[in-house]
DNA sequence: CTGCCGATTTAC
DNA sequence: TAAATCGGCAGA
């Protein structure tokens, strides 16, 4: 058997799906596959968990108020970019952008199940191979922002990538793995109790 | 230039 | 419960 993924293989949601309204991109989202191809191989993780940022009018978001500095440039762009930054000195945030130029709103990436590529993902966290790894490590192995861009081995370096590029992109079909639809649940975004009226925003959304 | 803070994670 | 760790940002 063949781990070469041949060009029919799989189906990379085009720019004309990012650039629709970010909380119908963000439930769609749920469910697709989160492809990455490093020198250690091709990891795949099924999205189970994003957040939507809005933009001008989401206090939480980076764009609020239309701020526009050297960081937070690519949320301008067209929709289908990464939008990466650091957080806490130490972690990764990976965002897909959304929506048309000059409209700063994006999903934030924030936990997939990986399904491809167990051991190439476990070296980049760990260090280790996958059953090197003890059963809480796997169970909260790529359950988080910082998490999941550690596994794949995102960081600064693949900021504004494209996601019709090879590096970095998201399919609702790849191999043999399709897309379910799931049942999504919303709730409140974590982590943004700072952000007055926008923290109670239900823009959480988990498969 | 100074000083604070963060869309987090992990260890104690 | 608190440390780790540093770029971004606002204000002086």
């Amino acid at each position: 058997m063949s781990n070469i993924l041949h060009h029919t293989d799989f189906r990379k949601l085009p720019p004309e799906f990012y650039q629709r309204p970010t909380l119908q991109v963000a439930e769609d989202l749920m469910g697709c596959f989160l492809v990455r191809s490093t020198d250690r191989g091709l990891i795949i993780g099924r999205i189970n968990e994003g957040e939507a940022y809005l933009g001008v009018g989401d206090k939480a978001s980076h764009a609020y108020g239309e701020r526009r500095t050297r960081r937070t440039e690519p949320l301008y762009e067209a929709g289908g970019i990464a939008y990466i930054h650091l957080i806490y000195g130490m972690y990764h945030c990976f965002n897909v952008v959304t929506e048309g130029e000059g409209i700063p709103q994006s999903v934030l990436l924030r936990g997939i199940d990986v399904v491809e590529g167990f051991d190439a993902a476990s070296l980049n966290r760990y260090g280790l191979p996958f059953d090197a790894l003890s059963k809480t490590q796997r169970k909260n192995f790529a359950n988080g922002p910082g998490k999941l861009c550690k596994a794949l081995g995102i960081d600064n370096s693949l900021n504004r990538e494209s996601m019709q590029g090879d590096r970095l992109f998201i399919c609702d079909s790849i191999g043999s793995h399709h897309r379910i639809p799931p049942t999504v649940e919303r709730s409140k975004r974590i982590g943004v109790d700072y952000a007055e009226e926008a923290r109670d925003f239900p823009h959480r959304f988990t498969a």
